[in-house]
DNA sequence: AGAAAAACTCGGTCGC
DNA sequence: TGCGACCGAGTTTTTC
């Protein structure tokens, strides 16, 4: 579910909690979550003895800035952070554990196990997968209109597969790319290419309003988000079609639609998006 | 080369 | 109640 407001969000509040903490031990015990290394005793001994020193974002991924390497984390569907002391009772889906020398830990909890985690060493980190192939970012200046009129021009599939690839524009999942074609008032399964001037532009404000105004909320609660401190965001509660098929729609009051775009479920209304 | 499809990661849920 | 099939989100890999 994390899309990048809430790692936005788990970033901002996670930041306060770990930084300047070194790690004394890792304990690793799911070990499919650990991509790179490939042995996850490689992973613990690589960051032993490390402090953190930033904590970032580059779209959805989580960047843990140490001292010589960078670990990079990405929540998937439920994957979240909790700092604990050490010798609390381990919560369920517990699966990866930061030591640190001040006695607390940082927990990786993942009820569906699909999180992952990459160490490179600093700096080489957006030359390989998972981020080398990542587009621009939402509220970078990188991001102009003709960058996303380019990427609808040159393809013959529809706008929200479109924009759920991360190699144009980086940040939208299912939720938010439903909640920013509703606003702009196109329908989902429209041919990208078939998109004129107009509402080019119309999606690309709405793109932004609509993530900022959720990274301002502290993400959508929709399932099981909370962020690093434990807390539910807000943004659900503006949700106009996500989730709720059936239900009227904000503006007019048609019953929202739920249909299948890309393999993903997806919601509109029939009479505000065309 | 680009796009579509499949694979991958799993526990929860559904239907029989 | 048991159990296999299926689902889902985001990404990578494979196939077309």
């Amino acid at each position: 579910m994390p899309e990048l407001p809430e790692v936005e969000t788990v970033r901002r509040t996670l930041r306060q909690l770990v930084l300047n903490k070194t790690i004394k031990d890792v304990e690793v015990k799911w070990a499919n979550i650990v991509k790179k290394p490939d042995d996850p005793e490689q992973f613990r001994l690589a960051l032993i003895g490390q402090t953190i020193h930033e904590v970032e974002r580059r779209a959805k991924f989580l960047l843990f800035v140490l001292d010589d390497i960078t670990l990079v984390s990405h929540l998937r569907m439920e994957g979240r952070y909790g700092l604990f002391q050490a010798g609390e009772d381990l919560t369920a889906h517990t699966h990866v554990i930061f030591s640190f020398t001040d006695g607390t830990e940082l927990r990786y909890q993942d009820v569906r196990k699909f999180g992952t985690m990459h160490l490179f060493k600093k700096g080489t980190e957006q030359n390989s997968m998972p981020l080398s192939q990542l587009g621009v970012e939402p509220f970078s200046e990188m991001f102009t209109v003709d960058v996303l009129r380019g990427a609808f021009q040159k393809t013959t599939r529809n706008v929200k597969v479109v924009l759920l690839d991360q190699k144009t524009v980086v940040g939208l999942g299912n939720i938010y790319v439903d909640e920013a074609l509703f606003r702009s008032g196109i329908l989902p399964n429209r041919e990208a290419a078939s998109l004129n001037d107009q509402e080019v532009v119309l999606l690309h404000k709405a793109i932004i309003n609509t993530l900022q105004e959720a990274v301002d909320l502290g993400g959508s609660s929709v399932k099981s988000y909370v962020n690093g401190q434990g807390e539910m965001g807000m943004f659900q509660q503006q949700l106009a079609v996500y989730g709720r098929k059936g239900e009227d729609c904000p503006n007019c009051g048609t019953p929202v639609t739920k249909t299948v775009v890309g393999g993903r479920g997806t919601h509109f209304c029939t009479n505000c998006q065309k």
